[in-house]
DNA sequence: TAAGAATTGTGATAAAAGTTACAGTGCAAT
DNA sequence: ATTGCACTGTAACTTTTATCACAATTCTTA
């Protein structure tokens, strides 16, 4: 459980040794579904390797992606779920190859009580998500297609944390809930502005 | 302080007397802000009276609507922020003249730890805030502007307990950040399918 | 390498939402 | 009672977004 304490600076020595008695670790590949949408939550998920992608779902099979799940967080939602054993109200699926620390949900309770440090990071997760999820508010609420568009990918920069997507169209409209063509209208728009050079199912950056 | 107790039925008696001795209580007239975008947040607010909404703002001057601060309800919000005396991330304010509880933030991480009661509270505050504003997305990102209509009038109601609304057409078309004929139009249209009468300032639902 | 599938580009059109403009109606205050 | 203002209705138009159609290109794999 060295990862677990590198990528938790936060955690104890005695929550490391509670984690790594209790909890379990699971790794899942890339495409994976790990939540679904009206799944009982029995687990906290802690990430400690890949990338997860966190979408909303409505009844038709529309998808709408809000936030990752990257090494070093957590799911805020499993976190909430977790207390009263709720159904999710997302769906996370693995686009990096992904390992997790499963923490059974009986022991989050208990472990806010007795952990400073596990509470101060679940209160920090809670935080950091619920600003995320306003700035997507904004985004949706506020914002045209072609500054959403730029919002998403700003994030997915962020996230890679290079100048290369690796996504079709198709997958940020799908992302995007709109359709393919917007998406590649405004990307061609944005080519011809110089912010970025388009490739098939890849796109690069070049501010 | 009988009303906290009968409002927050969670609350035990050693709780009661804490708020009791470190909470102020302020009302607040119909129409104020008591909570401005961007204001650094230095309590934790429990309502006890009245109705407060709760806004996303943009740099325009946008307002978009979240949800109700209702008796027996905390903010969320001013629970994270309160957690690292952050800025509010929304505007919040009073559309029925409202008394609130203010409790000093320093004693949040203090009482979290003290009081299972409280830690309860807010535990579930944050899920059910969680919950309602993953509803809110789903309302922006999936449905058109008639079904979001709806979806506000039916959260209206909920909160008024009541078949009347009474706000104008420029009300709604505020809180929902579109314009007032688009509002009119969609309105006209439910009236003509029988599900409400409209009147000056005064929605009346029939179904 | 040829066939098939996925991806992208783009025009035409339709539908939804936002904007402009203005008339009419009800309400309040002087 | 009259004036003024806030509110509502609605037509005409523009813009944005969605949908349909189809060609061209690149990649995969049989």
């Amino acid at each position: 459980m060295e990862k677990v304490s590198s990528l938790f600076p936060g955690f104890n020595q005695p929550l490391l040794d509670e984690i790594d008695s209790n909890a379990t670790v699971q790794t899942f590949e890339e495409g994976t579904v790990i939540m679904r949408t009206g799944q009982y939550i029995k687990n906290t998920v802690l990430v400690t390797k890949g990338k997860i992608k966190v979408y909303r779902e409505d009844d038709d099979g529309g998808e709408f992606f809000m936030y990752y799940l990257l090494p070093g967080q957590a799911c805020a939602i499993s976190m909430i779920c977790a207390t009263k054993s709720e159904q999710s109200q997302i769906m996370a699926k693995v686009v990096e190859e992904a390992e997790v620390v499963l923490v059974p949900l009986k022991l989050m309770d208990q472990w806010m009580m007795q952990h400073r440090s596990w509470y101060e990071f679940v209160i920090e997760t809670y935080r950091n998500r619920f600003d995320e999820v306003l700035q997507v508010i904004d985004s949706i609420a506020f914002k045209a297609m072609d500054e959403r568009l730029e919002f998403y990918l700003k994030r997915q920069k962020e996230v890679c944390q290079c100048s290369d997507l690796k996504m079709s169209h198709q997958d940020i409209a799908t992302d995007l809930n709109t359709s393919r063509e917007v998406v590649s209208r405004l990307l061609k728009k944005m080519e011809q502005l110089g912010v970025l050079k388009l490739h098939r199912s890849h796109i690069e950056f070049l501010k």
